[in-house]
DNA sequence: TCTGGGGTCCTAGGACCC
DNA sequence: TCTGGGGTCCTAGGACCC
């Protein structure tokens, strides 16, 4: 039997999760905005209609939001991580393998679904994900990870479909593809773009058709699994098990500029303590870390500066105490004095499983004191809320960095008091998925 | 004037994704 | 006034070695 793969994703996932929530915005044009309430990362349909793009800064569309009494949130990862694992719950139900891609695209395996079944079965799918947590999904079928992408895209832009559209069929294909843009497809950026029009390849169908040997030499191996992939020859599988996570970052842009060492050590701390935690979470250890910082980009008045600094911890580890101490003395080590910071962060790169790394041959280090620490630290963070106890290390006391969120919503799904009260008439089936 | 040839490893930067 | 965050993969080119 040939393979089907089937990508479904939550439209307008974030604003989708917000009208989860509150059904008086169910008609009304919701975004949702970046950390710092920066830009709109997320936009209903509606909002796209008013015209307002994919990442624009929120400054410039303030008053066009204003007028036309769009819903104006916050970014709230929590509510959408949720969202997210009830997605795949019953994604789980429906197919007997999963590929969680992002927070709002999973690859469901549709290979034992009977082709002359599969719209069906897309379309049913889509009803009960709608009906048990109330988000509106779409469903693309193909052979290839590349060829679903663009059947989920196709299915997005010609509401006729119904949600679904399925491409197992080469007939098919050759009907679509070459009327949709090659900038559409998974994995052609603007780079890619801008030469592969000056050759004449403007559509999809002329990128399947170009020879596999020129778009390597064009876009690398990428490239070619990319055309591979329009044909119907897979390269790439479905990965059930996320691999080993390579790399941990965190970084901000500041509410307000950071122009002290003593404002940016908090900031650096904190970023240190958030680190610390993604690590433990995923087992893993860094032996350095990456600090850096830089004035604002936009900014064309104030002086610039952006610098970084490594610093190499004595042994790897994942304690947040030395994590902290060397965010420290990275940012000890690159601030200066006399400019307006914009954003810092720390890059680790090279994880390595916890425990696996060397030792050095005089361990000063109590490891196990340590980790039993971080392990309580954890625990009383997760039963309490994230950043119920900080280490005094940290020496976080006024936060005049902090990230903006000033239009979150209420913690739906983590707090019980911000439960909505469920009004009658109201029949989005988020009632069902809190109970 | 001419001034090895290959390997490997590492890093920085580009490109792309959501 | 106000412009996100966090990933992956690939390649070119330099350092280094025999």
């Amino acid at each position: 039997m040939s393979r089907a793969l089937a990508l479904v994703d939550g439209n307008s996932f974030y604003c989708s999760c917000e009208r989860v929530f509150d059904p008086k915005i169910a008609t009304r044009p919701v975004i949702v905005l970046s950390n710092n309430d920066g830009c709109a990362v997320a936009r209903t349909a509606e909002a796209k209609a008013l015209g307002i793009g994919m990442g624009e800064p929120y400054f410039k569309i303030r008053e066009l939001c204003e007028q036309n009494k769009v819903a104006v949130f916050s970014s709230n990862y929590t509510l959408y991580g949720d969202m997210s694992a009830r997605l795949n719950a019953i994604y789980r139900e429906w197919a007997p393998e999963v590929e969680i891609y992002s927070i709002d695209e999973s690859f469901l395996d549709f290979t034992t679904i009977p082709e002359r079944d599969r719209l069906a079965y897309g379309r049913d799918l889509r009803a009960t994900v709608r009906q048990w947590t109330g988000i509106p999904t779409c469903v693309g079928i193909g052979p290839t990870k590349t060829l679903a992408k663009l059947a989920n895209h196709i299915a997005k832009k010609n509401d006729d479909l119904g949600g679904v559209c399925d491409l197992t069929d080469p007939a098919v294909r050759d009907r679509w593809l070459p009327k949709i843009e090659v900038g559409e497809v998974w994995g052609i950026g603007g780079a890619s773009e801008r030469k592969l029009l000056q050759l004449g390849i403007e559509t999809v169908g002329d990128l399947r058709d170009m020879p596999a040997r020129s778009a390597r030499q064009l876009m690398t191996v990428v490239g070619e699994k990319t055309v591979l992939e329009l044909r119907g020859i897979s390269c790439m599988e479905l990965e059930e098990l996320p691999p080993q996570r390579k790399g941990c970052a965190v970084t901000r842009s500041f509410g307000k500029p950071v122009k002290t060492l003593d404002a940016m050590l908090e900031a650096v701390s904190a970023y240190a303590t958030r680190a610390g935690e993604k690590l433990r979470r995923h087992g893993l250890e860094t032996s350095h870390m990456v600090v850096f910082m830089h004035t604002s980009r936009f900014n064309q008045r104030d002086p610039s500066h952006s610098a970084s600094k490594t610093i190499h911890l004595a042994e790897s580890s994942a304690d947040t105490l030395d994590l902290i101490d060397a965010a420290k003395r990275g940012a000890r080590a690159v601030f200066r004095e006399g400019f307006a910071y914009a954003k810092a962060g720390i890059i680790m790169d090279d994880l390595i499983v916890a425990g696996s790394g060397s030792r050095p041959l005089f361990d000063a280090h109590d490891r196990e004191k340590s980790a039993a620490l971080m392990t309580a630290l954890d625990a009383i963070n997760g039963k309490y809320g994230r950043g119920a106890l900080v280490p005094a290390a940290a020496g976080i006391k006024r936060r005049e960095w902090q990230t903006k969120f000033d239009r979150r919503s209420p913690r739906y799904t983590t707090r019980l008091e911000a439960l909505p009260t469920a009004l009658s008439g109201w029949t989005t089936g988020a009632e069902n998925s809190m109970v």
